[in-house]
DNA sequence: TAAGTTATGTCTAGATTTTGTGCAACCATT
DNA sequence: AATGGTTGCACAAAATCTAGACATAACTTA
């Protein structure tokens, strides 16, 4: 495809079905497209010139004016043909590999609403784990390895986690309590500030009946534990994304030591780094981290 | 997209439902879009026209008379298609300060889920201008010097901005984007953490019909540049709570020097520093924010 | 409750506009 | 001269425009 003017307007009535009369009239009365001419004065159109025309007609077959679309430039006409033709089948894409590239496609480009869209119906067809393990999860990593790389930018780092975050919150709260009066303390230590794990198991917990205090990003220890002895949770869950070692080691030691005896810390994250011999499970699989929620 | 003026009546007609005659009816006896014309007379309406006769058409399909909302601004229409009540008639004698007094109650004993629940709906029966200025952000601000004081913990604070920003998203989810092509970019400079201020007006723009990109917290000033250029926005709405005058100051400048021209700026927050004698317009009322978005 | 009023969607009718096509005369290349 | 193209004018079908008449339902008032 190049952007040479080739076609004379037979030629192109016939690529796009219209007439030659018709071509004629649209440009002359609306500047519809506007081809080159050879010297003796024949129209010359160029594949870009074409392609319009057939949006142009399939706009007008659908019942457009072409006197009130004739001057729109391209990008407004294939959004328009875009949003046309979309009403009847909403597809249900339950193909977590195509979710997620569409996904990234819209995230690349910065295209918030799409990304939602497409997750919330993935979200509402599929099993919740699968769909944290096989769309969200991955999803995170693959943006942040990007951006790492340069491909991304910080913003679409952050748009990602924006529109993942009001996700995950809508989630959760489709799982009302029940009475069992399980209740958890999902947080992250002083200085992480990634909470979308963090987010991820305590949607879990909350579809599995817990009854979930999200305290969010960065907290001190201190504070963690105060949420923890006075709501009287049986369950701590903490997530470490971002931490060096000896942070992370010693922000969970502080919390460890300073909760009582009778609540269990289960602990996950890329950077969680836990001290040995302790109550604190380390736990990396959602999976299992399922498991041990359920039980 | 644009706000150009190109579909016809018939294409309206297809579009939203109605006939071309009560199009027409609308216009001359209610004023309810008053489209634009071709010279020869010819009814021109926009994406955004569209958009509203829809919301009409669909509130009046559900018990409302159309000379009641015609007249009615587009942003009352969202919110009263959004939770689909009462003609805005009874101004809503929600009583805020005991609403206040409830959250605040739920918040220091950490019963998240209470605190939600009187929430939402406190938000879907009032105003959300009202709700806003009149809730949210005294809550807020409640929260934020009682912390200081030391009368509530750090985990207070991060459980009620928790509560509010699932809250904010929810609400702004209610108001789908019309097709009026209106793009604001809603963040935080470098440093920012304090998202709320900055979900509060991105919720007022979605209710206004923009299209919200929203982007979190603490952005460096490059990232922000990049977003507005890269979708095209219209206007950047900042909020800045907690930058030290000379860090607003010198983020601000950098983001004003970088953006094409024609991009509007709007700022507010308790520490928003602008430069002086530059485009950046400082707006610290949310009923003003307000009034900017609807022009 | 009956009668009158208002609100609202539909219909008609005749004038215009929009838009595709037909025809005539002419030009350029082969 | 055959072919494919150009321009301008004419014309007809479809879509709109305006203004007003009507039908129905909902609401007011006596």
């Amino acid at each position: 495809m190049t952007d040479e003017a080739k076609y004379r307007v037979g030629m192109v009535a016939k690529m796009t079905g219209l007439s030659t009369h018709t071509l004629r009239m649209w440009e002359k009365r609306y500047g519809a497209v506007v081809p080159k001419r050879t010297e003796a004065g024949g129209r010359l159109y160029t594949d870009a010139d074409v392609g319009r025309l057939r949006l142009l007609h399939k706009l007008v077959g659908t019942g457009h004016s072409i006197g009130g679309i004739a001057k729109l430039p391209d990008a407004e006409l294939r959004h328009m043909a875009a949003t046309l033709s979309t009403p009847s089948k909403p597809p249900t894409l339950t193909h977590f590999p195509e979710i997620r590239q569409r996904v990234m496609a819209a995230v690349e480009h910065l295209r918030i609403e799409e990304a939602e869209q497409i997750l919330a119906r993935a979200a509402l067809s599929a099993e919740p784990t699968e769909f944290l393990k096989g769309v969200v999860g991955p999803i995170l990593v693959e943006v942040g390895t990007r951006w790492e790389r340069g491909e991304l930018r910080m913003v679409h780092e952050h748009a990602c986690s924006t529109v993942m975050r009001g996700l995950l919150f809508s989630l959760m709260r489709l799982y009302p309590t029940n009475g069992s009066g399980r209740r958890v303390v999902v947080a992250t230590p002083a200085n992480e500030n990634h909470e979308l794990g963090a987010l991820m198991v305590a949607m879990l917990a909350a579809m599995h009946g817990w009854s979930v205090l999200y305290l969010g990003p960065n907290l001190p220890a201190e504070e963690i534990v105060y949420a923890v002895t006075d709501t009287e949770a049986q369950l701590l869950m903490l997530s470490v994304t971002n931490l060096k070692p000896e942070e992370s080691a010693r922000e969970i030691a502080a919390i460890e030591s300073a909760l009582p005896d009778q609540v269990s810390i289960l602990a996950g994250g890329r950077a969680i780094n836990a001290p040995p011999n302790s109550r604190v499970q380390v736990q990396q699989d959602l999976a299992l981290v399922e498991a041990a929620l359920s039980r």
